[in-house]
Order: C-alpha cells, then sequence, then structure tokens
DNA sequence: CCATAGATTGACT
DNA sequence: GTCAATCTATGGA
C-alpha cells in the first residue's frame, strides 16, 4: 500500500509497550494514533489515558479476576489493541502492555485531533470541537472502532499505529474515572494543557 | 435462573 | 440535575 503519506520517524516498536503497565499509561500521553484506512488519513494525539493492572492485582480491571473471553487480550502480546463494550454500546481502546501471559492495559481516554477533522466529524454526527474524542467511547467512534479491533496489532498493522508524537511538557497524576472500586489509586494521567481532556478535572494528587 | 453493576454517553427535566 | 440504551460478567437463589 501506499505509505507515502505515514507521518516521518518511526512507529512506536514492540518494546514500547513490553514494559510496567504504569510505566507505558504515563508514556502514552502525547502519541500520535494514526490510522491510514479507505476513509483517509487521520491522527490524533492522545492526551488522557488509565492504567488497569493484571490479575489480582487491581479490583477495577477487567483481569482482575483472571481470564475471560472478553479480557483474553489484556494477557496478550503487548502492543495490540484490547477492545470492549461498554455498557453494551461503546466501544473502548486500550493498549496491550507486559509480556505476553501477564495482564495490563491502558485505556485511551481523550485524544485531540491533528489530522482528519471531517473523518472525525461524520463518524460523530457532525459535533465538533472537544465533543470529537472528549471522552472513551467518543474517541472509540471517532475513530470508527468496533468489536473486531480487538486484538489487532499496533505494531504490525499497516492501517494503524503509533507514532512518537508531542510527549507534553508537565503530566497531571489523578484517581480514575467512572469506576467504584480503588478509585483513589493514581492511574490516570493527562496532559494539563489540554482542552481535549475528559469530564470530571479531577484535582492532582499529592 | 434471575438480578444487578458496569473503565459511558446523550437526551431530556 | 435525572435517566434510558444495551450487552457482558458475576453473584445469589
Amino acid at each position: 500500500m501506499d505509505r507515502s503519506r505515514w507521518p516521518r520517524r518511526q512507529r512506536l516498536g514492540r518494546a514500547f509497550y513490553d514494559r510496567p503497565t504504569l510505566e507505558v499509561a504515563r508514556d502514552l500521553v502525547g502519541r500520535h494514533l494514526v490510522q491510514r484506512g479507505p476513509a483517509g488519513l487521520v491522527v490524533v494525539r492522545i492526551v488522557e489515558v488509565e492504567a488497569y493492572l493484571g490479575e489480582g492485582q487491581d479490583p477495577a480491571s477487567h483481569a482482575h479476576r483472571g481470564r475471560t473471553p472478553r479480557n483474553l487480550n489484556m494477557f496478550e502480546t503487548p502492543g495490540r489493541l484490547y477492545v470492549y463494550v461498554s455498557y453494551g454500546l461503546h466501544h473502548c481502546l486500550n493498549v496491550v502492555c507486559e509480556s505476553r501471559g501477564t495482564a495490563g492495559a491502558v485505556l485511551l481516554r481523550a485524544a485531540e485531533p491533528v489530522e482528519g477533522v471531517s473523518i472525525l466529524q461524520l463518524r460523530r454526527a457532525g459535533r465538533r470541537g472537544a465533543e470529537l474524542s472528549n471522552g472513551p467511547g467518543k474517541l472509540g467512534q471517532a475513530m470508527g472502532a468496533g468489536i473486531e479491533w480487538n486484538g489487532r496489532d499496533l505494531v504490525t498493522d499497516p492501517e494503524l499505529g503509533l507514532w512518537p508524537g508531542e510527549v507534553p511538557g508537565r503530566l497531571m497524576t489523578t484517581g480514575r474515572i467512572g469506576i467504584s472500586q480503588a478509585i483513589e489509586w493514581p492511574f490516570r494521567f493527562h496532559d494539563p494543557h489540554s482542552a481535549w481532556v475528559s469530564r470530571g478535572r479531577v484535582a492532582p494528587l499529592t
């Protein structure tokens, strides 16, 4: 396929993802998620993420009670996507971390458009500005994600990958949003200067 | 088997 | 502010 319009520099390789989940989560903010599909080129800059740990380590994680049909990819090769359906209708994107066999994933909660705004608008029913992708369900819809994205490999997929992007100067750490267990754990990271961060600008933890 | 909660969003009072 | 939409996983009868 024609790769001439992929952004310059190299995409992030397997080693980027094959690290502790919290380390990868912090490192994901600012990175560019690049999609080069039939619809055209879409680039978004990740501005908010949440880490979810593995079996027995994190009561809020889908992997807490071990493997299930749904969470299998959380145990798979790092760099793949774990996609699940939230509340029966939203597709949430997670980046799988840790070595194969060990669960861990980072939920992509929000991103700001860099390229391909018109495509994002089409997928988001005409919404504009921050409403395009300032939440995990919104981001999934904006990227055109479906459950068939579960297991896609960001390292080798010809149409989807992660690129170095622009890491923010400062990173803010807070508790996670929308969960009821371990809400105080400092596992949410966002770019404090971005207007695309999702609701509840939670006060920073001390 | 049945009930309920959930890593959410959008429409509406 | 309230609440429905709609599917999976889990826990109790």
